[in-house]
DNA sequence: AGCGGGATTTTCT
DNA sequence: GAAAATCCCGCTT
């Protein structure tokens, strides 16, 4: 049988965005499982001057040009971790960026990790990743395996997701790859 | 509620 | 040497 991730994750990034919308994140850390529901993404590609791929292959961005199903770890503005799930064939330097996400097991790990709490814990890239423990050693991770897995979910009606511009970028701001669960509180703005 | 600046380091010019 | 796919705090209305 085919393998339904990587089915789903070779697609080009502006397809594979809205579809990741309600997928489920495990991560098992120090014995606990914390498990989140994506609300919130973003498409970058290779064509895109906003992306850190764009016309250069480069040893930070080599994974977003690795197979489809690995993650994408950067670390930006001196203190924070943001994690993108790669897209795309193997060669192509696409991924999806996860802006926020929903907590649904583990929440009190969650607000040991942020010392926050409410949609404070997850509403922001690097939020969640410092509430899932999520930095650099995960880099290239493979979300087939622990220690965090990627759960695929029906795709939702497009009535329900909301597509428009991205956020924080200054290049290419015209291009409508932001992609949220319309109404969902912990969409990281409006 | 909204604005402004500081944090702090990797990456590329 | 400057910018960066951000967040948080403190100040002002």
């Amino acid at each position: 049988m085919a393998n339904e991730l990587q089915n789903l994750l070779e697609q080009p990034a502006e397809i594979v965005a809205p579809l990741l919308l309600g997928c489920i994140l495990e991560r098992k850390i120090a014995g606990q499982t914390i498990r989140v529901r994506i609300i919130e993404t973003e498409a970058y590609d290779e064509s895109d001057a906003a992306s850190h791929s764009y016309k250069a292959k480069t040893s930070r961005t080599n994974v977003m040009f690795g197979p489809a199903g690995r993650l994408y770890v950067y670390f930006t503005y001196g203190i924070h971790y943001c994690c993108n799930i790669v897209t795309g064939r193997e060669g192509e330097g696409s991924a999806v960026l996860v802006r926020a996400v929903e907590p649904l097991e583990g929440v009190e790990f969650m607000k040991m990790n942020r010392n926050k709490s409410g949609l404070d814990l997850s509403n922001g890239p690097a939020k969640l990743c410092q509430a899932l423990t999520i930095d650099k050693n995960l880099n290239g991770h493979n979300l087939q395996h622990s220690p965090l897995i990627l759960r695929p979910q029906p795709a939702l009606s497009t009535t329900k997701i909301t597509q428009t511009t991205r956020i924080g970028i200054a290049k290419a701001v015209d291009r409508p790859w932001r992609f949220y669960i319309t109404g969902n509180p912990y969409v990281s703005k409006i």
